[in-house]
DNA sequence: TTTCACCTTCCAGCAAGGGGAACCTTTACC
DNA sequence: GGTAAAGGTTCCCCTTGCTGGAAGGTGAAA
């Protein structure tokens, strides 16, 4: 199967597949053309990959998933840990955005929005910390 | 004010002023040694944009309101303006955690964790779309 | 004087790819 | 069979927002 369907087929852009070939998270066999060609086994990787960064994992992370998968005497205690990980990390990035969220919505709704100058945005954005 | 001590004062790193100065959007006097000199007017400056960049503004939003704080006949509908579109992009990356916090619970839950290999996280994950 | 902290510039790199150039192959159409 | 379009290949630069390090100049304290 060519680049360009293993895209189509995974949802990855063909960039996307040859970087992560690039990084070494896959390997992709060739055709006597030079054209890479991946098999079932190939794909499979990539839909994995597709979902583990729909997922929020880093490629790193990715790389150990997919190692994790070839390895027919894995823990799962192993890949659950792994998991609980990213979860940390998601909700980490969850909370630091709903501060953000919540600071926002205070200063949107402070300014008045009009023609004027005078913005508590601004205001308060600018304050002097220590003044 | 010598560099250090600006990052003392505004809590960015020494670093992060000198990117700042480099892609304009700050400007800091020189003094005859050839040091970086930051006055009250910087300062102030930088303390907005710690304060931006903790409530998410990119750079290039940044930028904009250092020059809209400057603008005495600013609008600040304006300036709700880019609050509120950044406000917009917070939640969107909000309700994409999210999603990725529910999958990841729903998917660590169904895990054994324990020392066999049969994982309900790499199952699902693997598992080919079109089967 | 020496030493140390601080400053300078420049270069390289991180995640995770995207964009596009320059070039080769395959496929489709007439 | 010719030709053009649509694929493939490698290569290098761009992005965002910095961080680290090397090589060297300067300032302050013992």
């Amino acid at each position: 199967m060519n680049i360009g369907r293993a895209a189509k087929e995974t949802g990855l852009s063909v960039k996307t597949i040859r970087y992560y070939e690039d990084i070494g998270l896959i390997d992709a066999d060739r055709a006597e053309n030079g054209y890479r060609d991946f098999g079932d086994r190939q794909i499979g990787q990539l839909q994995m990959l597709a979902q583990a960064r729909h997922l929020g994992f880093g490629l790193e992370e990715c790389r150990r998933l997919l190692a994790l998968n070839d390895d027919p005497t894995r823990a799962s205690r192993d890949v659950r840990a792994l998991a609980s990980r990213n979860l940390d990390a998601v909700r980490a990035k969850i909370r630091q955005l709903r501060q953000m969220e919540a600071q926002l919505e205070r200063l949107i709704d402070e300014c008045h929005g009009d023609d004027a100058p005078d913005c508590a945005i601004l205001d308060t954005m600018s304050a002097r910390a220590k003044a």
